[in-house]
DNA sequence: AAAGTAATGTTATAGTATAACATTGCTTTT
DNA sequence: AAAAGCAATGTTATACTATAACATTACTTT
């Protein structure tokens, strides 16, 4: 049984920019390598997306981006939305239509998200058993699975009483 | 460990109308048992979530409601939707943005959705030990779990190549 | 019958996402 | 370097999803 690999809830303390330039740095390398274009757009709103470090709704990342970007309009950033998904580099979180930055957009895996309702804070998982596991679920009732929306709600450590 | 339970992808000939039936049956002893009122508008809501018989988005639902009842509105079908995912009635299925009727409405269980992105139909599991799993794996990264939304998506036998 | 609560009616608006067509800009071929 | 071809962005409009807020109706309890 391999082991589950997952990152916690974030301390406070965390150097946010650290973690951002981090993310940016991998974007552009796998981009580089894949021939995709990480364009001016694309970054900023991967960056932004980053800089939130919670599910940030689309129409949040367009209120910041029109700040810098006065002509940017909904498609503006559902295409660079569709871009970093299609490029595993955020995910969309279903329950809360939100969009966060993917932790290792290296690898292939289905999202694995927890999320706590206190204080938004969302943990990815990256547990390839519990990924099988579903698909072999799946199997057995006859589908083949293609794509897995895995959300935990709930309240981390710092947000129960 | 308990076997896993779960409805396979339904055959193209079994009858609707039984099924939509016995549904309501359920609701109605199950509202009864709780106190709670199943009113005209919900209960025909429950109906026409279950005569569809795949996810229905609300407003197409609303479309239909309308039909019969001219002055209803999105807070008619929502306040109605609100009542039947309280009581576990239905489910909505976040990755469609749409509602689907609980196969099995007394038992409390998270939703696990297996849906074919080919005839859109939708089988629910409910496989305790798959919840258990994941309510242990949020625990350890430190996340009381209180809902979980889990979707496979993909395609069945009949609608793959 | 009166009071209290739950449900529904009604109008307005907030929030999420895409269609369709025009323009710009990068890249490859000639 | 010019032209062609394609990818990305600009722009306008609209579809789809959901809730707020307040008025009215109807059921239940006293």
């Amino acid at each position: 049984m391999p082991a589950a690999t997952f990152r916690s809830f974030h301390s406070q303390s965390h150097d946010h920019r650290d973690c951002v330039a981090a993310a940016l740095a991998r974007a552009e390398s796998l981009c580089r390598r894949r021939g995709a274009r990480l364009t001016r757009i694309r970054r900023r709103v991967l960056e932004l997306i980053w800089a939130g470090h919670r599910p940030l709704p689309a129409y949040e990342l367009l209120a910041q981006l029109r700040r810098e970007k006065h002509n940017a309009t909904p498609p503006t950033i559902y295409r660079a939305l569709d871009f970093l998904l299609a490029h595993r580099l955020a995910h969309k979180i279903e329950s809360l239509n939100a969009y966060i930055g993917c932790t290792r957009p290296q690898h292939d895996h289905a999202g694995q998200f927890l999320i706590c309702d206190g204080c938004r804070q969302v943990a990815e998982l990256h547990d390839p058993e519990l990924q099988r596991m579903l698909e072999r679920k799946a199997s057995r009732a006859g589908l083949k699975a293609a794509r897995q929306t895995i959300e935990i709600r709930g309240r981390c450590k710092g947000c129960r009483p």
